[in-house]
DNA sequence: CGTAGACCCTGCGCGC
DNA sequence: TGCGCGCAGGGTCTAC
């Protein structure tokens, strides 16, 4: 479901609604995510107040002051992950696998039905070194990286290595919070063909992408994320940049630019749209 | 070393 | 109507 858009979309909504608020305690129902969870650690949250919400790539962060110092809450959806907050006594949905309860009587809860998301707590001073963050790449939104997260960054991440440049944008170690679908429209949008080789892109086209990567993600955060099944935001509201999706999910249909079909391959068993005639 | 594929899990929509 | 199949926005691990 979430990639950086929507993560970010997330965090904003939920960011004037948990800030200040303190802790009461936590409901582990389920604890076979992707990692396992781990109730005890979650349970050390009671009593803190959260600080502030930030991201990293596809990861939601939740800080909070304790007695021994900043925690942060690690929060990853997976592909079928909510989170959302409930005022008052909400009962209990399926697969809420975690709920944590605030003073103030509201309820945050985690919903994946999957179960390929992961909650874990992690000493605020150490985010950078844990094993999830310390080999991910370029934040492509951070203001040093979104001016010219230029061609040159990609193109020196992509020196010496092979393979389609769709598998390249997707990799986390290259740039963090692109998947299936930005991925996807970064390339239609850009005009370059998912199965080129990073080996053979001119260091224009390389600007190109990086500009339709940053564009993409910005205009899809505006437009309040993708809804394709089931994202919301953190009060439920769904998003509406899949009515802007030129390519994802459109096999068969016009392209918008040409007139010819959109086109579906599978690339490391991922779906890929693209146009035939406009990218290349 | 990098890359391709399987795997983790549930739910949904489609064709028969 | 019911069933089986393929597919889904994520990441990680193994086998080449």
């Amino acid at each position: 479901m979430p990639e950086l858009p929507e993560i970010e979309v997330l965090r904003r909504s939920l960011a004037p609604r948990l800030v200040g608020e303190a802790v009461a305690r936590v409901a582990v129902r389920e604890p076979r995510l992707r990692e396992r969870v781990r109730p005890r650690e979650l349970a050390g949250l009671a009593g803190q107040t959260v600080r502030a919400l930030g991201r990293r790539g596809k990861y939601l962060l939740i800080h909070l002051d304790g007695k021994k110092g900043c925690q942060t809450l690690v929060v990853h959806l997976g592909m079928s992950g909510r989170l959302t907050l409930a005022e008052g006594r909400a009962p209990d949905e399926p697969h809420e696998h975690v709920a944590i309860y605030l003073r103030s009587g509201a309820k945050l809860r985690l919903r994946d039905p999957r179960r390929f998301g992961l909650v874990r707590v992690v000493a605020t001073d150490r985010l950078a070194r844990d094993p999830h963050f310390a080999g991910l790449g370029l934040e492509p939104l951070a203001p040093e990286a979104a001016e010219d997260l230029a061609g040159t960054m990609l193109r020196e991440a992509a020196r010496g290595r092979r393979g389609p440049v769709k598998s390249f944008l997707m990799d986390a170690g290259v740039v963090v919070g692109v998947g299936n679908i930005y991925a996807t429209e970064a390339l239609f949008r850009a005009g370059i063909h998912p199965l080129r080789s990073v080996a053979r892109l001119s260091p224009a086209r390389w600007d190109l992408l990086a500009a339709a990567v940053v564009a993409v993600l910005r205009q899809a955060i505006g437009q309040g994320g993708t809804t394709l099944n089931d994202f919301a935001d953190g009060e439920g509201r769904s998003g509406y940049f899949q009515v802007s999706l030129s390519a994802y999910g459109r096999e068969g249909e016009p392209c918008g630019a040409c007139g010819a079909a959109i086109r579906r391959i599978v690339q490391s068993s991922r779906s890929t749209f693209y146009c035939p005639r406009c990218q290349r």
